[in-house]
DNA sequence: CCACATTTGTCCGTATGTATC
DNA sequence: AGATACATACGGACAAATGTG
């Protein structure tokens, strides 16, 4: 079971952006088609991506705009 | 955001059933799809709220066994 | 004010893999 | 070997908010 499910790996590399400081607070990321694209995932693993990384308060979303890195 | 999807609630009912001690550590949740009947909502909604439960730590998920409520 | 495109949020259905019984 | 059940993944649909013209 060391298997990394795709929705975990896009989780864990934005947070690593964001540890590198490639991603600082008020930075957009790119749109879910352009990070399913990136990664060569659906638009599901985004998703589910995105609905962690929501709920863990760590970026936020708006709709019509994008997903922002969420200020400390 | 007055409205409340139907993952969330999920969230919040299992929560306040773990709050109220009708689920007590160790205890086994219905089956996704007896949650879908109960909740009258997709498979989607349901896998949703484990997903939410279990990056919270509150549930655990057991291939070919069942979700069960984690021990404190 | 209205129409339109863009983008996220939510939701539905389904298929496949894997673990358990 | 088969049934049950969760985990992951794919694809598509509609609503809501935003921005632009």
């Amino acid at each position: 079971m060391t298997i990394t499910p795709n929705y975990r790996r896009i989780v864990d590399d934005i947070k690593q952006q964001i540890a590198d400081g490639r991603l600082t607070p008020g930075d957009q990321l790119p749109t879910v088609a352009a990070l399913c694209k990136q990664y060569g995932v659906s638009t599901t693993a985004v998703r589910n991506a995105m609905l962690l990384l929501r709920d863990q308060g760590i970026v936020e979303g708006h709709q019509g705009k994008g997903v922002f890195v969420k200020g400390a």
